[in-house]
DNA sequence: CTCACGTTTTGAAACGTTTCAGGTGCATGG
DNA sequence: CCATGCACCTGAAACGTTTCAAAACGTGAG
């Protein structure tokens, strides 16, 4: 309600002044500074972020759009882009695309809008589609859990060839012949990566007579992984293990063993992806891939605040980097054969 | 980049045509518009949304601002709220306090400097304190799981002393006596209602002998759940159900049995609450008191806008409503005595 | 040929800030 | 008493939109 003009007038003063009281507070002598503050008291004067940014050309935001905010993986990230955010006196806003590549545009176009300082984007697909509008507006972007080429973006993301096949030599190594491989849609990168890990690894220990089933499902929560489980089970003969694509997923297949009665790991092995914390607590605690989320959202965070600096005094450019981080093998008992 | 004064020069047209053509199109004659649009193709022109809020003096977006993302209770709300947004045009930005008050203030200060069209709240205590800045700038807000008095703004919560005696009540009538009750922080409406709920259930069919013991965590996470497990182990003569304020903390105490080699349900029965999915997928699945989450987002969101529509031609003003929802029992194996 | 009217288009004000060149007033040194 | 310097403060421009009164332009009737 009451504005910059209303506080001056109250107070006696120039604009500018309250501006400066509010901004630049050492620039005003200490009488001046301390009235000001009492009439913004007491007219509950709160400055209006959108007037400052138009006049500064630049927000104090970032934005992490998400590809599912169901999964706690990306809750995770979302912890640590904030964190890292937050030690620079930036706001992060978070938007979730729910997979959906219309959502995404859509978001994407509104941060464009918003002039948001950068982005952290895990896309959808690689289409580029969305990127439009934060190109032409000249708004930096990272990818997050997507590895780029450097000549178009910074990226933060964890080998997933490695992951799968971590996974799958895993399940090999514990004598596994007939194994299945649940995943998502194959639109994601992370999925088609996921699947060529699981293939290197089976051919780097061929074995005859070995068989890999894949599944795939459409969506990357628990419900598909129970559909998922159900056409595990039509499969003949029936598999011995199986590695899912995500957390959700496993925890879908799971339930899917459980409610048939199938014994795990004794009859049906799992290996998901993520160790979320739920990974942990499940039914048969799940054997998993390791990522590790916050340092993913961090890092990118710092990768973006980093490209956002104005080059002072001629200093180099900035230059894209993309960093990868390594997954980690997590054993619990969904793969562990009881004696 | 390209500004609406650029466009209009290449256009050759007023800068007043070229917001017509963006925002009434039809007032525009067909040649000046199709003119005008190739040109805003080609030098991508992206409106930008700050001028615009501060010409118009109020934004497209709402917030939500929730206790912890981390808790998929909360990221169902947020669900709810985007879609309802959505069916109005409206963006939402969503946040999240850790139920740290001193985020919370943080996050509602920043909001208010945003000038954002309404808030969605799910406060971590009821200081009220953070919301000195809303109402200071005249920004609506609706409580979201946490009723207020209609005096102070709408609200949409689920009766959680209700919750509480469902859950109490299934204990008793299984025939537990020693009874423990986990409990989040007390600073919490929810946790203090739910425990009011419980021993409301216990008074209403006394039993002689019958012990409630009341173990207070200060998260509302897993990690507190297994803190909760391994106190309550250490209680001797140990309960023989255990009642958790939410279902994460009821997947750390079912761990920690687990850990110990205490057999879920036989020796310790488990209630959660919220009734997320990972409830259906635990080690034992859960019984649970369910909320309907994206319903509580859903309806604060259509109230909130309702109380953002300015009133046309003397119309009643806005009239506070608190809604508030029934919670009711899933019974799963964790409670159910196996023959 | 003029008038009235409807359709398009224009030009300028306004939104609430920040910034910065300059102004004021005061103290200090000559 | 003047010049200089310093600390503080003022006033106005600028940011990119939207909006709206008024101007311009056509068109058809009288």
């Amino acid at each position: 309600m009451a504005g910059i003009k209303d506080v001056a007038r109250v107070a006696g003063v120039s604009i500018g002044t309250v501006s400066n009281v509010v901004n630049r507070p050492h620039v005003v002598s200490a009488a001046t500074r301390s009235r000001v503050q009492s009439v913004i008291e007491e007219l509950g004067y709160v400055r209006d972020e959108s007037a400052r940014q138009l006049r500064a050309g630049r927000s104090r935001t970032l934005a992490l759009l998400v590809l599912d905010l169901g999964n706690p993986f990306f809750v995770d990230i979302a912890r640590g882009a904030e964190e890292a955010a937050y030690d620079e006196g930036l706001n992060v806003i978070t938007c979730n695309s729910g997979q959906r590549g219309d959502r995404e545009a859509a978001h994407l176009a509104m941060l464009a809008e918003q002039r948001v300082r950068g982005v952290l984007l895990s896309p959808v697909d690689n289409s580029g589609r969305g990127l439009k509008d934060l190109r032409r507006s000249g708004i930096p972007y990272v990818f997050v859990d997507r590895s780029v080429p450097t000549a178009e973006a910074c990226s933060v993301s964890v080998d997933d060839v490695a992951g799968g096949t971590l996974a799958a030599r895993h399940l090999v190594e514990a004598g596994h012949r007939r194994i299945a491989f649940v995943n998502g849609p194959s639109l994601l990168v992370q999925c088609r990566d996921r699947e060529r890990g699981v293939r290197e690894a089976l051919a780097e220990a061929p074995a005859p007579g070995r068989t890999l089933s894949v599944v795939e499902v459409s969506g990357l929560d628990v419900a598909s992984g129970r559909d998922a489980g159900a056409r595990l089970l039509g499969i003949s003969p029936r598999p011995t293990a199986v590695f899912c694509a995500n957390d959700l997923l496993a925890l879908g297949v799971l339930q899917a063993m459980v409610a048939a009665g199938v014994r795990v790991p004794d009859e049906m092995a799992i290996v998901g992806y993520d160790d979320i914390e739920f990974a942990a607590a499940a039914a048969v605690p799940l054997t998993s891939v390791r990522q590790p989320a916050a340092r993913l959202g961090r890092t990118a965070t710092e990768l973006l605040i980093a490209e956002t600096v104005e080059p002072e005094n001629g200093l180099p450019s900035h230059e894209h980097q993309a960093v990868v981080y390594s997954p980690e093998l997590v054993v619990r008992d969904s793969t562990r054969v009881r004696r």
